[in-house]
DNA sequence: CGTACCGTTGAGCAGGCTCAACCGCTGTGG
DNA sequence: CCACAGCGGTTGAGCCTGCTCAACGGTACG
């Protein structure tokens, strides 16, 4: 790990205004504090729903290790990959007292919980903290309208690129290794793609040399500029 | 115009909370006017830019009448349309300072501006209004998950079906037509199809007797059980 | 140690993209 | 008033890429 994390919840996103350029931990340790003493702190194991499309949304919850998958069921009975979850990232904002995705767990998890009727009063208490779960939100409907982007060019090498761009940029981290604990199949149903698609556009960028396989869960890049030119060409 | 409407400008969303069970405008006539004698109300012809890719974000504005869409450019030179915008929606939501779409009007548009530090002060004065902004942008996040999903969809009927249901669904007003000011080029940038391959789903959905096309830009639903079914199937 | 799931690879098909021509409306200038 | 240019939209022909179906290999977990 190289960065220390100060415990108690947290909010990652870029923020509104022209300070840093970059992605950062919003919260100060007080409102982390604050969030941490009325949330409860739960460690849930792989493979597990933390909540249920369509379940009464009785809180929301911030991620603080671990990694998840949030999904829809369409009506066909086909499932959609909408988000992947990582440390600071929110999930179980409702729509009419319903969540509107399903969130499960691929690695163990620890996430904290909060009631929405407590998030409420701390927002009444402290408008500074609802501007940064604004701020937050805005941020994943960034990365929303990105993952649309993506999921709208043609070529499965390129989705696959731009998702693993995504993934990095994601990433507080500073390593060069990109963390990827889904599976392909998440992957598939994400992108759009089928999962051999995914297989074979992952086995042609390791083939050209400008990513490497290390172990099925870490992928490193290898040849950075042909690896943004693949990106950023449509 | 079936509704009558408030003046001052207002944020269709659909609620948290288990009360209304729909698309509803937020604001309070309140909370309406203190937000109308900060802004300043702008009018702005069609096909105009309200705001650019990058430049520096002064503003958030919140259209009151008329239609207009977002789009960002591709590294590659291509646009892809990102959203449309239409009454009681918002734009203008800044990273690093800096606008990240560019917003262009479709038809002629009324819209407020607000200057971003106005807005962090009534945001402080009034944490039920941030609030508000919040649940505003957390549907606009779902709306975009939507897209995606939307996006993702192999058939080119299907993207259209599912495009169509969107634009009725985030109308408010009970008129059975769709109204569709935008262009089928504007459409295919919006759903990642070719624009012949959206004129060629229009033409296959009117010759199965499921839309009827109204003019350009005015869309009916007649067979409303195979649109569903349209929409739904994957 | 076995089994089931995940991942990879191959062959054939379908749907959407590209290129290209044509149609209709609009606005403009002679 | 009409001719023409320009744009948005529709339609057609051929190609290309990703999907489907299928078989095989490897790994993790009981």
């Amino acid at each position: 790990m190289v960065e220390s994390r100060d415990p108690g919840p947290s909010l990652r996103a870029a923020p509104f205004g022209t300070g840093v350029q970059k992605v950062v931990r919003l919260l100060s340790a007080r409102q982390r504090s604050q969030i941490g003493n009325m949330a409860t702190c739960v460690r849930v194991p792989a493979r597990t729903l933390v909540c249920r499309e369509g379940a009464s949304a009785h809180a929301v919850f911030i991620v603080e290790t671990g990694a998840a998958k949030m999904f829809r069921d369409l009506p066909s009975g086909k499932r959609r990959v909408t988000a992947f979850l990582f440390p600071d990232d929110v999930c179980g904002l409702a729509q009419h007292g319903q969540y509107v995705d399903t969130v499960q767990t691929i690695t163990p998890v620890t996430l904290y919980r909060i009631p929405v009727a407590t998030l409420a009063d701390i927002f009444r208490r402290d408008p500074e903290l609802a501007v940064h779960f604004l701020c937050k939100v805005t941020h994943e409907l960034r990365g929303s309208l990105q993952h649309t982007v993506t999921v709208a060019r043609r070529d499965a090498v390129g989705r696959v690129t731009m998702f693993l761009r995504m993934l990095e940029q994601n990433d507080i981290r500073a390593g060069s290794r990109i963390w990827t604990p889904m599976s392909r199949s998440d992957v598939a149903s994400y992108l759009g793609l089928s999962l051999e698609a995914v297989s074979r556009a992952l086995g042609s960028l390791h083939r050209s040399r400008i990513i490497a396989l290390e172990g099925r869960h870490e992928i490193q890049i290898v040849d950075r500029l042909r690896f943004e030119r693949m990106a950023a060409a449509l």
